[in-house]
DNA sequence: TCAGCGATTAACT
DNA sequence: GTTAATCGCTGAA
């Protein structure tokens, strides 16, 4: 069963369950009429305005963070240390700031389109493990943020792939070791065995 | 107005 | 294992 994820499934307030559920999910993206796409294997979720390790953390609300105070459904793309592109889905109702980000996709189609934007074969794991990558890989950038997903320049698709649950792992988000003890929290969840799945440490 | 730094990656030694 | 790349947000002056 293939179909596009509409609004109502992005407007939960419940981002745990969400970043777990977009585990297996199909990411479209489509830029200058090329389509590319890919399974998102590994998700994080960041949680409102009490979540040390969130940009909207303590009510925060600028030019910068307005889109996750949006309703659910639409793509958060930040620049990070001025180079990379972060891919996020936001969640839940409006002026509750909740997202997850994709943090790892494996290619599905339009490797042609990726190798070229990453210049590297796709052959390599790397082209598409770790938030920049991925986020580059499907050609995202800051023109898509605030972008409805309901749309069609990226949206995302049910192919009805799910993985096994003793396959989905749970454990501490990365990169965020300044949230204190907000870091701790097992809120990254990833396929087990996955080759596109970023390492902690490598 | 401006210095400091980040939800990172890849190319070095 | 270490470090450069590089830009917009944050918070203090």
């Amino acid at each position: 069963m293939i179909m596009k994820l509409p609004e109502t499934y992005y407007t939960n307030p419940d981002t745990l369950f969400l970043a777990k559920d977009l585990l297996g999910k199909i990411l479209y993206t489509c830029s200058g009429g090329n389509i590319s796409a890919g399974i998102i294997v590994e998700t994080e979720a960041y949680g409102g305005i009490s979540d040390q390790a969130s940009h909207a953390y303590g009510g925060r609300r600028t030019s910068r963070t307005e889109t996750m105070y949006l309703n659910g459904g639409v793509a958060y793309v930040y620049l990070c240390y001025g180079i990379h592109y972060l891919f996020n889905v936001v969640t839940s109702v409006e002026d509750d700031p909740q997202a997850v980000l994709i943090r790892a996709i494996e290619p599905l189609s339009g490797q042609e389109m990726m190798q070229h934007r990453r210049n590297m074969p796709v052959s390599k794991p790397a082209i598409s493990s770790g938030p920049g990558s991925a986020a580059k890989a499907l050609g995202i950038d800051r023109s898509l943020n605030g972008k409805e997903l309901t749309g069609d320049e990226i949206w995302i698709e049910d192919h009805g792939i799910s993985y096994p649950a003793d396959q989905v792992v749970s454990g501490p988000r990365i990169g965020v070791a300044y949230a204190r003890e907000d870091a701790l929290l097992p809120w990254r969840f990833y396929v087990r065995g996955n080759r596109y799945v970023s390492k902690p440490r490598s």
